[in-house]
DNA sequence: AGCAAGGTTAACACAATTGTGAACATGAGG
DNA sequence: CCTCATGTTCACAATTGTGTTAACCTTGCT
C-alpha cells in the first residue's frame, strides 16, 4: 500500500486483459488464476501480499501457480488482503 | 439412491424450512450449515453420502457440525454428491 | 557488467483437514 | 422392551495444505 499507483500504471501499459472480470464458477487449479488476477488488479506485489498475510512470497506464488487445492480460510484471507471478498454458493 | 423417496416425505413432514435457499456469501463454519441443508434437501442420509464420497458418516457429520475450515475440493465433492455445484466468486 | 525488484520452483518441517473405527444418543416401529 | 436407522462425538492415523528457507530466473536501471 505504498508505491502502488505507479505499479498499476506500469501494469496497465502492457497487460491487455487487465480489465477482465472473475465472476465465474471455478474449481481446483483455476482458483490460482483468479487470485493472481485479483492481486495484479489491486497492484500488489507477491511480497507485499505475503507481508499482509504473514507469510512469504513463495507461498503466494505457489497458490497462484501450482496449487490444485486450497482451504476456504486461505481463500478468504487472500481475497481480503487484496481488497476483495469471497462468495461461495451452492447452486 | 435407494430408499430415498420415503425419506424425503418423512423429512418434509416435520422440516419447516425445507424449501430454504442457500445463495449467500458464507464463510468458515457456516459452510457446514449450507452443506447440511443441501444434503437434507436432496434427501440423502449421511451414510449414503459417505458411501458416494468413499468415506464415513462420521466425517460427514464433522463437516456439517464442527468444521471451521474446509478444502475447496471437499466442498466440491460434497456438493456434487448431493446433486449440486459449487460456485466461487471474488467480489 | 552489476544490482535490485519481482517472480518461480524445490525441499523440508509443521499444522491442519480428512479417513477411520468405536462408542453413544435419539427416535421410529415392531 | 428391543431393534434398527440416523446422527454425533471422540481418538488416532493418514493425507495434504501451508510456512519457511534457499536457489535461480527475468527485467529494468545505473
Amino acid at each position: 500500500m505504498d508505491d502502488l499507483e505507479k505499479y498499476i500504471s506500469k501494469r496497465k501499459k502492457r497487460s491487455s486483459e487487465f480489465a477482465k472480470d472473475f465472476e465465474s464458477g471455478y474449481n481446483d487449479f483455476k482458483i490460482g488464476v483468479m487470485l493472481k488476477q485479483a492481486r495484479e488488479k489491486a497492484g500488489i506485489t507477491q511480497e507485499n501480499l505475503a507481508k499482509k498475510l504473514h507469510t512469504r512470497k513463495s507461498a503466494i506464488s505457489r497458490i497462484e501457480n501450482q496449487s490444485k487445492d486450497i482451504r476456504l480460510s486461505t481463500l478468504e484471507k487472500f481475497a481480503e488482503a487484496v481488497g476483495r471478498q469471497i462468495k461461495v454458493e451452492i447452486i
